[in-house]
DNA sequence: CACCAGGCAAGTA
DNA sequence: TACTTGCATGGT
């Protein structure tokens, strides 16, 4: 069993299973993932309510909304007028390319899929390989801020490591499935809400610790 | 009051 | 290419 290994199972022991992604169908992941950019997910639950609450969580009703209209829904979750540009942007991908349907989009291959939605403004890796791994069940790993400051304060990797870089790590030392690492992801931000906060690490007690 | 959250793109040199 | 800045609400 190699450190990804091991850490993965002191993890699981200690938080259990994550019940990642808090969403009830595929788009909403979607959505959720371009609104949870640098931002509490708190506050993007309550932008995905508004957008319930007023019928417009789906790919052709959230298409044919206003700007302003969407920018209003999702004002919680923060950067509204950037994100609201970004949905519209990842509509846009979605309605052209695949006529809105996540079953058509879900059949292309994995590596050209990430491709495509990092051609998308608003979409970087995280983003992309959230959808990929939480929307469409993807084995692809998911990578954060948490991610890659918990394995450095491990001296896994180093600080300034490339998205990429750390992708590979993991995808290269586990077995390649959704299951794994749809909760490896959940629970490294677990372990790193709790123990691994920028200025206030608590690394001694993290259920980690070597 | 300061700090920062499940990032990303645009601007600058 | 490498570094800096803007985007913004809401909880601790």
């Amino acid at each position: 069993m190699n450190s990804l290994g091991s850490m993965y199972r002191k993890a699981f022991k200690h938080f259990g299973r994550q019940h990642w992604w808090p969403a009830d169908f595929p788009f909403e992941v979607m959505v959720g993932a371009i609104l949870t950019q640098n931002t509490n997910w708190q506050n993007v639950e309550k932008a995905i309510l508004n957008l319930k609450r007023e019928k417009l969580l789906t790919p052709k009703r959230l298409s044919a909304v206003s700007l302003k209209k969407l920018a209003s829904c999702i004002r919680s979750a923060g950067y509204y007028n950037i994100k609201a540009k970004r949905l519209k942007s990842f509509l846009e991908y979605l309605v052209v390319r695949y006529r809105g349907n996540i079953q058509k989009m879900s059949q292309i291959e994995t590596g050209l899929l990430r491709e495509e939605l990092l051609g998308v403004n608003g979409i970087g890796p995280e983003t992309a390989d959230s959808i990929l791994l939480y929307a469409l069940n993807k084995p692809i790993f998911v990578v954060d801020a948490y991610t890659k400051r918990i394995l450095a304060r491990h001296g896994l990797i180093s600080e300034d490591s490339s998205y990429i870089e750390v992708q590979k790590l993991f995808m290269q030392n586990l077995k390649k499935e959704v299951k794994l690492y749809n909760e490896y992801h959940a629970l490294l931000v677990k372990v790193g809400k709790e123990y691994c906060l920028k200025n206030k690490p608590r690394c001694n007690i993290c259920p980690l610790k070597k």
